[in-house]
DNA sequence: CCTTGACATGAAGTTCACTTTAACTTGCAT
DNA sequence: ATGCAAGTTAAAGTGAACTTCATGTCAAGG
């Protein structure tokens, strides 16, 4: 019943919608796993689509992939996870998602509140300084994740 | 009258918070000019204080180096910029939070609603699929920023 | 005058989440 | 049997926003 239909790493990732070195990228990382044919290829099992899923709604969430491998390493091994185990993993997304709404919108109230003055003083602005988190996370980029960047159109017109 | 108290470079990166390093890389992005002494030494205007509030206040929206780069060059040249200039400026920033907010609003309600179901399918789910955005942006990474990113105490709790 | 801490430069390293490239192998259809 | 799309690997590249390093110079106090 559970036999037969794995499928080939092209055929996943258009499923998936992701690009087959990212599939390869995922399982070195330790996010997903793979059968081998004889000759070596990857052939995957169908619940692996849910587990992509989980991966890219986490990832909307804002989690980096260490902490995705993290929460899906909690997962029962042996069984086959059931809704109640997405249910659970998932469930702790919404507070961090209230943080973050939370933090943009005292953002945007201090931007209310600075647009008529335009001090962005470094001590005191509200804008500059959002919640006195100023602190560095050592090298490497921090930007918005897909979710929160403006694609459509750059415009200018600042 | 404005005339002598230029700052040194490290001077200037304990005012603002930030590495000397970090300085010296917004000077060759072309978001902050100095003068030099005889021996080639940074010296800066007060007037940078103001525009680093302005940098970290952009990027805490959201916005690029490249963006940010883009905005500060329709300043007046001439004269130092008022108030009303840095407002000009920072007027534009709401739409562009409002849009975030929105979009984590709706990832955090599609969240509410799929928290039941367990369901995480990776066509249907709103989770996975917020707003039918799944398309590559190339490679490099997308994370959150500082702002976005909590910082207290990393919980395995999942 | 001399020491010492701050500063300068260019090149390379870092982080994350991937993609690209190069050189080679599998697997399915004809 | 063969042709060719699709698969394999390791290594290097990408992008943003910086930091670190190596090596050498400046400036201010004693």
């Amino acid at each position: 019943m559970n036999s037969a239909e794995l499928l080939p790493i092209g055929e996943l990732a258009n499923r998936a919608g992701l690009a087959p070195s990212a599939l390869r990228y995922y399982e070195s990382a330790g996010l997903i796993a793979s059968t081998r044919t004889g000759g070596g290829q990857r052939r995957y099992e169908r619940g692996v689509l849910r587990r992509l899923a989980f991966i890219r709604a986490a990832q909307n969430v804002g989690l980096s992939l260490e902490e995705i491998r993290s929460a899906l390493s909690t997962l029962p091994a042996q069984r086959s996870p059931t809704r109640a185990d997405w249910a659970r993993l998932s469930r702790s997304w919404r507070a961090r998602l209230d943080e973050q709404i939370t933090g943009l919108t005292q953002l945007r109230d201090g931007l209310t509140s600075c647009i008529g003055c335009g001090c962005l003083s470094l001590q005191r602005c509200a804008l500059s300084n959002p919640n006195d988190a100023v602190a560095a996370l050592g090298p490497g980029a921090r930007f918005l994740p897909s979710v929160l960047r403006r694609t459509t159109g750059v415009r200018p017109d600042m």
